[in-house]
DNA sequence: CCATAGACTCGGTAAG
DNA sequence: CGTTACCGAGTCTATA
């Protein structure tokens, strides 16, 4: 899926336009994608003002002044596509599940060819106590930035390996399968190393680049492999900038001398430079 | 509680 | 060339 820079772009596309307006029709062209989409969405939703629109982890939340929040996901092919209505807009595709009209003549159209996506709709005030967001870990760019002794504690009571712990939702919210193997890259970290070896400094590192990654991916409109665009239709363009994702064979662009590695690790690929990272 | 495997889903690509 | 097999931006569930 999008994972948090991808998700981030989006929120912040949605938020000028949305925040302050209503919608004034959502079409649902079928009754679910992963889960049932919510009951009576559009009687629920429609011209009841949008309050706030955030993110955590890769969910995109979007709070309504009536004490509702509309969780959205966009599993691993979900698109979110911001057309003007005044402008030409494009008949809906095989693989267009929900059209919201927005107050301010705009057509977001949610698209997903794999339906791992799904809407929910919470009351807001129990958002935080409700799966999952009852136990997502902290946020990489929070405004209480994760801390460093805080992710070491959490690191040294698992067994799995570093990279699968990345993956973790409870440890830290928001990576994925790219940058779990980008922010490894950049660490100079082993993705095979147990998460319980790693010693504090080497944590401090990680938790930087992992930062840095994330943000220099959210500046670049996030990563385009296939499905995912920005709103506005235009590609991501991080995936220009990848060190080791999808790179196997290719020279590693921190040694210029060892060839990428491709592991598979509890079912997906990991890369990385045997030789730089340890 | 932790760890692992399988499931969901479908279009693109590699393989034959 | 048409067919088939495999793969994956994610997360949930069942099982040990």
């Amino acid at each position: 899926m999008p994972e948090l820079p991808e998700v981030e772009t989006i929120c912040q596309a949605l938020k000028p336009l949305l925040e302050g307006q209503s919608f004034l029709k959502i079409q649902a062209n079928r009754p679910d994608l992963r889960y049932p989409l919510p009951v009576n969405m559009e009687t629920v939703l429609s011209h009841k003002l949008i309050s706030l629109i955030s993110r955590r982890a890769k969910y995109l939340l979007l709070d309504f002044s009536h004490g509702l929040t509309l969780i959205w996901h966009l599993g691993m092919s979900g698109r979110v596509i911001i057309e003007n209505l005044n402008a030409l807009s494009l008949n809906s595709g095989p693989h267009d599940h929900v059209v919201f009209i927005t107050s301010n003549n705009y057509k977001i159209t949610f698209r997903d060819p794999r339906r791992f996506g799904f809407l929910l709709l919470y009351p807001t005030n129990q958002l935080k106590s409700l799966h999952p967001f009852k136990t997502l870990g902290p946020e990489p760019l929070g405004d209480i930035p994760l801390g460093v002794s805080v992710l070491h504690a959490a690191l040294k009571r698992r067994t799995i390996s570093i990279k699968n712990a990345l993956l973790d939702q409870r440890i830290i919210a928001g990576l994925g399968n790219i940058y779990a193997s980008e922010a490894l890259w950049q660490a100079r970290l082993s993705p095979r190393r147990g998460a319980n070896t790693l010693r504090l400094k080497e944590t401090k590192i990680l938790l930087i680049e992992i930062q840095n990654v994330l943000r220099r991916a959210i500046s670049a409109g996030g990563s385009t492999l296939r499905d995912y665009a920005q709103p506005n239709g235009d590609t991501g363009y991080f995936q220009y900038s990848f060190n080791v994702y999808k790179r196997e064979h290719l020279l590693c662009n921190h040694c210029h001398f060892t060839p990428i590695t491709r592991i598979v690790q509890s079912g997906r690929a990991t890369y990385y430079c045997d030789k730089c990272q340890q």
